[in-house]
DNA sequence: CTCGGTTGGAACGGCACCGTCTCAACGCTG
DNA sequence: CAGCGTTGAGACGGTGCCGTTCCAACCGAG
């Protein structure tokens, strides 16, 4: 291509130092008012740098935080490995304990997450951001638990991964209440025990007659009362 | 006070179509474009109506959110009684489960639990929502479990409500992906496995110092600790 | 039947943001 | 050290929303 023209130098190359004033301000920003609110012009005003330093680098507030999760994931996750499910798992419940307990990341994970329902270019790059960590930290850890045979090989790790995050996000990011002394500790117990429960594999509760609970008639069949018209 | 003066009548009351068109306006628009994004005059727009309307009835964009909001949540959860843990918690869970599949609400739950991080007057109505419900639901099915004595009396009831919709909640609008057959009954026995466990009671993990759970009183007194958007 | 009082709808000025464009300043490459 | 090429900053027209005001239509109380 054209590259016998002269490399850009000097001042004709983007400034790092405001770039990173940029992320820090969308991060801010993200926190305060949402994905929804933002604005350009306010991160560029929070970051006291021009509109063109953000057209510049990224020409649209999607791809702007695209850009901006997509490097937060990179963030190198310490990955447990001691050789013991337990202890891996309570190491991982501190972590995440640790990443949710951050200002910042306690208010712009759900609120992402919440965007990324009816985003789905958000919603795919969260998961490859996640993904790509540490390709799941969880579904490692339950890996290892299986190969040392801690774990039954059919377990349903989609479900085990439940178990394990499950209870602490709702906690951290909805229930949003103090965690007492003692909470992640038990968390861990209770979950390892739960996980090593022959429970968690599939051919358990189908013998020889299934339907042993057909359509759950105990209960109203779909919400019927719901205010809201189903069809747009 | 001014009775005297003749009460309205006639085209001088609110239309109790367009308030409904409304209330289904502000949900189509709260899923489709979320809090944030929520303007007076798309929902009026979309309702067929004239803003006017909109702030004759409530008069700013929270108190419309708001009362659509605690309307929605007096919608009677049928209480799952069967007499036993499991049993209530497979009931439970369906009953969840229903709800977040539907369209609406799995747009609007977690991108109001997001806007409630930062707007204290929604997180207090969901609050009262969800508790005016039926003062938690799990709550109750913990303590008729207590009663019975399939829990012991000392289980840590937070933790357990984490435990219990903590799983599922997460692989409803977090994870969002389907459930394959069986999800549901394998989640309930886990569970229910879990809470059993003498894990579950406080005073596990502490031979030495026994520390007497200080902040415990009979009621929340209303968790006054939020934290608060401090300095930047 | 009359008309009071409120309704829904539309128009209005103001404001924030969008995305583009112009322009002086700048610092490294050659 | 000269100047190239990009930079950051501000201005600009366009758009959408806010919250208010104005007005004709309307229906039932009296």
């Amino acid at each position: 291509m054209t590259q016998n023209k002269r490399a850009p130098a000097g001042a004709a190359v983007l400034r790092g130092d405001i770039t990173s004033a940029l992320r820090a301000a969308v991060m801010q920003e993200l926190a305060e008012v949402g994905y929804g609110r933002l604005s350009i012009e306010r991160v560029a005003r929070r970051a006291g740098v021009g509109k063109t330093a953000v057209y510049r680098r990224w020409g649209s507030k999607l791809a702007m935080v695209l850009d901006i999760v997509s490097e937060l994931a990179v963030h190198k996750m310490p990955l447990p490995d001691t050789g013991s499910l337990h202890d891996d798992l309570e190491i991982l419940l501190q972590i995440v304990n640790q990443v949710l307990q951050h200002r910042l990341a306690a208010q712009v994970v759900p609120d992402l997450l919440a965007e990324a329902a009816r985003n789905p270019q958000i919603a795919e790059t969260l998961q490859a951001a996640l993904r790509a960590n540490q390709r799941n930290v969880a579904d490692l850890i339950l890996g290892r638990a299986i190969e040392r045979g801690e774990l039954s090989p059919g377990i349903d790790t989609d479900a085990a991964v439940d178990l394990i995050i499950g209870p602490l996000y709702w906690r951290l990011a909805i229930s949003r209440t103090r965690l007492p002394s003692g909470y992640l500790p038990r968390l861990a117990a209770v979950t390892t025990a739960a996980l090593r429960s022959e429970l968690m594999s599939p051919p358990v509760p189908k013998p020889a007659a299934p339907a042993p609970k057909p359509a759950a008639p105990v209960v109203a069949p779909a919400t019927p009362a719901d205010g809201a018209p189903v069809t747009a």
